[in-house]
DNA sequence: TTCCGGCACAATGTATACATTACAGACGGA
DNA sequence: TCCGTCTGTAATGTATACATTGTGCCGGAA
């Protein structure tokens, strides 16, 4: 059972329009309306607020004057600016795990992902969906290793964006070098954080963690230049525009 | 009419109890439930639920494993990260304008204001609330030059927590000559901080910014040193421990 | 023609009854 | 004694009727 359907009937519809909202069937700037969603999905005005209200929490919605709630609009300057942000926090987060010391079990588990990775891509064909799941293993690690809750709490926040996770423009729509060059370079980058914070380099992997979400940045640009074809691939950027 | 009561009873659900939950009069890691506040408030559990669902957007509450909501536990360490992360932000949105450019008008207006702050601070008698409404202006105008919506709203969320605010701990209760140095202290970095944006020079700007978070840093930690009787002057401590 | 006021409708706000779930405590058996 | 289950209660989840509000249109008067 690998969609246990969720329990409450404001819980499904959250799942549905999260949904909607990230595949971009739903505009930006659209209102939407508790009667009419709940005409549609078969339930009452009750649950549809509470969704529509942890969908506010999320950062999908925003409440609208006067009441109600409105899908979010992003831009293409939006997405550069939370990638650059979420390197800003997650530059913070390795420069606290520097600083504050990263325990001996915490540096063994991310070697252990870095060796994992390394596995990932010295095969002939890269499976980008292992790449995709170590990778969102060692943010989430590096993330921990600052022992800091409300750090952690900002960056899953803005990392909720569904454009600003780590793994967001990982595309294999790419030619395969390309693909490969760009991975194998933002692993190095993998190895050389740990290697700062092992060694207290705070400054060190502070820069490297931003220089790091400027790959992702770099992905983003280059895809927003392609036609419409090589964009299909890339489900977050269906949020864009309008 | 400085309080024009809040038009929903929604609305007023919310400010209660948010004011309740800042000034410590309900502790960290208690439980809110809808029956109970619903009849002590004299309204149905439907707005409660509205009130809730908002304070937890906002972070003073999280919402709990099966339903319901806690009020959020905060400790010295999670203010004074808190505190850096704000700082780490700011520091960002300096950068940002350095590097983009402050129109002439922002810096026009930015100027200004530091010359009102340098006439506050010349006073033989400095008026705290003058000082605390020009730099929270200061502040509010720093994040415009950065042009960046996606920035802006993480910072709007950081400083919503009471402790985070740029204004938070500036207490009357220090020695006078103290509170002089620290303010002054202070007031050169905003210079600086203008200096380095018109000069399009992002690292001294970004590096500015997060120094002068640190003013607040060492002024809660030096808050928390002492005596309760010195503690009770300084509102949002009273959110902390449990 | 333009502006103002009011009406009508459609949206959210609110109360409340009922449904469902989750937890705790008691009871029973192994 | 320990564990599981059963059951009751108290909480949240849900539907729905009604209240209130805000907005846009229409008509009349200046």
């Amino acid at each position: 059972m690998p969609k246990p359907t969720p329990s409450t009937r404001a819980q499904r519809a959250l799942v549905t329009l999260r949904q909607r909202i990230i595949s971009g069937d739903i505009d930006g700037g659209t209102r939407l309306f508790e009667v009419a969603l709940a005409e549609e999905l078969e339930i009452s005005r009750t649950p549809i607020r509470a969704a529509l209200s942890q969908l506010a929490e999320e950062g999908l919605l925003e409440r609208a004057k006067g009441g109600g709630f409105v899908v979010r609009r992003f831009n293409l300057s939006d997405v550069v600016d939370t990638i650059e942000i979420r390197g800003v926090l997650e530059g913070t987060a390795a420069r606290f795990a520097a600083e504050r010391g990263a325990s001996t079990e915490a540096l063994t588990a991310a070697r252990q992902i870095l060796r994992e990775i390394d596995q990932v891509l010295s095969n002939k064909n890269i499976v980008l969906e292992e790449y995709s799941r170590h990778n969102s293993a060692f943010h989430n690690l590096l993330v921990d290793m600052a022992r800091s809750p409300m750090l952690e709490r900002e960056i899953a926040r803005v990392t909720a964006l569904p454009f600003a996770s780590p793994s967001a423009f990982l595309s294999d729509e790419r030619q395969h070098e390309a693909l490969r060059r760009s991975l194998t370079q933002a692993h190095e980058q993998h190895h050389a954080m740990i290697d700062a914070i092992a060694n207290r380099e705070g400054a060190r992997a502070e820069a490297l963690a931003r220089e790091h979400a400027r790959t992702a940045r770099k992905n983003v640009e280059f895809l927003t230049t392609q036609e419409t074809a090589l964009r299909e691939g890339v489900a977050p950027l269906a949020l864009l525009n309008t």
